[in-house]
DNA sequence: CCGGAAAATGTAATCGCTTACATTTGTGAT
DNA sequence: ATCACAAATGTAAGCGATTACATTTTCCGG
């Protein structure tokens, strides 16, 4: 080594006048040196400020020693509660993370790679569509460890997910809806093929058959999880459909599109409609009125995802299905306000 | 290779009827391949479904084609819009994106080694305080590049920094509300050590020294960027200081968290008393009145870091300082409304 | 049809580490 | 002291790519 490059294990090892397989031993704590040898590679270390190259570490030792975690977008409100589990799970086992997002660009078609792969991760987190059904069973295929967030796996494979129970806070909220004397409840749905969204729908449906109402077509308008598309289809909805007294959102982004759209009808919410959301996200407690909403337990699934990993990497095996309870959050956008410790 | 292992380019090579060399420059697009043989190298590479091994190519290569990102946090709305913009400029430039969170967390102090450095990136995003300045030296030593995000250089040290007008944004909010006819306005300051906080304070002290106004120190508060420490800090100032007019917090977080106070207190915003924040987050819109505050580019700033980096990675240069420009958000916090396209 | 330069391909050393195996050193019972 | 065995350390063979250099093939002008 010289002035430019950067010291390597020989370095240290010779400085440290041991061999190179000692200092990799004092480096990974694999036992078997003296006490005064450890103390003698450490401070070689120390002098060149040597670091290990993670290359070479995991072309040696078929270990990565990291998770890797494929997403479809990175910068939304979701995803962020969803990270902050992941990564503290992650960092308790002593892993890194590494984070890709696709950003619905598709991978290159001519080599098709995967910039987190077998090479430089030990599993891979999926969080809802961001790979595809025919490369998720080539990698389960070859046994690679992966858990499912938010969506389930491809047709004639069993893969560990991990998600919440989008239906029944769907049913729940609706049955409060009902509850509450509403009769007209439409629904704005999330975007085609998220599975969250659709959950949350059939919980719709199933609440409103369970209470002898129909499911009028004309009442689910398209919110894409978006909240200007949703405004666009509620002032839509409320055209066609005056007679309405209640908008179930199916996010609370949707559902802030739903209040925009609603105020500029003119009509007020609770008093003339009333309006639910879905996940209990950061902005539902500063909207006006405040939202009622269904708290999905988001950063608890990013934890529940990677402590599931990590167990499959060790272990080999991982529970089929996770399952996280939402939980009703009853504010003052549905007319009722219950006195409790909620802000 | 079998069925459990995974494929590598001496496999692909044997399928292809080339040499391993002849397969890495089709994978590289290097040249001097015949069409007919990118195409057999190709056909085999997908029939194998073969991913180079990223651990084998940067020891073999000395690139990473990787741009690193170490941040203290990850989980907050600044952060997301940063990255937003780090992220977009990284990919398009056909590298890959390691983040690496410290939350605080100490280097293990007896092997001194940064998760991301030399071996797996190119040069480094460094954001605010997360890497300590003996550390930054170092690297700095090693002619390793480094792009300082929001932070200046250690001393004595020349890096490229990229931040934004964080003093001329604040004059400019301070020297709005003087106009506004306040004489009596308070500051709610950020965390110690934080430099976007102080260029904050410091254009809000330089905004009432030209305007003549005294600056009290009994009207700066610690708000520490954060909605709880600011409303703690807020009701106590209304307390001992009733006669303020208005408020300028440090960030939009904390003005959050005066406002609350505000209200608690009973007075009203912006009638009783002017309030303004810095950032222009998401949920400043939001708030009731909507804030007026002070636009910081922080997507742009996160585009600007990276391309920085890229730049210097390539060329060995860089701006050593890039400001982007602040802007003021008028809405309706400080009792003036404009008519703009503004939400 | 030939010779030589350019293009295409192959050979093999190398990157920095881990680890199986070999060797040396240390320990306690006899 | 000696021996058996455990603990500590060393030796050297990979891990899977890239790339300098060597070799073969192709292409053209004369």
């Amino acid at each position: 080594m010289n002035a430019t490059t950067h010291p390597t294990i020989a370095d240290v090892a010779q400085r440290a006048g041991v061999s190179t397989a000692t200092v990799s031993r004092v480096i990974n704590k694999s036992g078997n040196v003296t006490a005064d040898t450890i103390a003698r590679v450490q401070a070689a270390i120390a002098a060149l400020d040597y670091a290990p190259h993670s290359g070479a570490r995991i072309l040696a030792s078929r270990r990565a020693r990291t998770i890797g975690l494929i997403t479809p977008t990175i910068s939304d409100l979701f995803f962020t509660d969803l990270l902050r589990g992941i990564e503290q799970t992650v960092y308790e086992h002593e892993y890194t993370l590494l984070i890709h997002a696709t950003h619905g660009r598709p991978y290159d078609d001519i080599i098709p790679m995967l910039p987190l792969n077998h090479h430089n991760t030990d599993g891979l987190i999926i969080f809802t569509n961001s790979v595809d059904d025919a490369r998720l069973q080539k990698l389960h295929a070859r046994h690679f460890p992966l858990v499912l967030l938010h969506r389930s796996p491809p047709a004639g494979t069993a893969m560990p997910c991990v998600t919440f129970e989008n239906k029944d806070g769907a049913f729940q909220m609706t049955a409060h809806l009902i509850a509450c004397g509403h009769r007209r409840i439409a629904f704005v749905s999330g975007p085609a093929g998220n599975e969250d969204a659709g959950w949350r729908e059939q919980g719709y449906r199933e609440a409103l058959a369970v209470h002898g109402l129909a499911v009028d077509p004309a009442l689910i308008v398209p919110g894409d999880f978006n909240a200007v598309v949703a405004a666009t289809a509620v002032t839509h909805l409320l055209h066609t459909q005056p007679n309405i007294d209640a908008i179930f959102a199916a996010d609370d982004e949707s559902a802030r599109g739903a209040l925009a759209a609603i105020r500029q009808s003119g009509r007020r919410v609770p008093q003339d409609i009333a309006l639910a959301g879905f996940d209990d996200s950061l902005l539902s407690q500063y909207l006006h009125p405040p939202l009622t909403t269904v708290r999905a337990p988001i950063e608890a699934a990013g934890r529940a995802a990677a402590a599931q990993l990590i167990q499959l990497i060790h272990t080999g095996h991982a529970d089929p299905l996770t399952l996280l309870p939402t939980e009703l959050v009853i504010r003052e956008s549905c007319g009722w306000v219950l006195v409790n410790s909620e802000q």
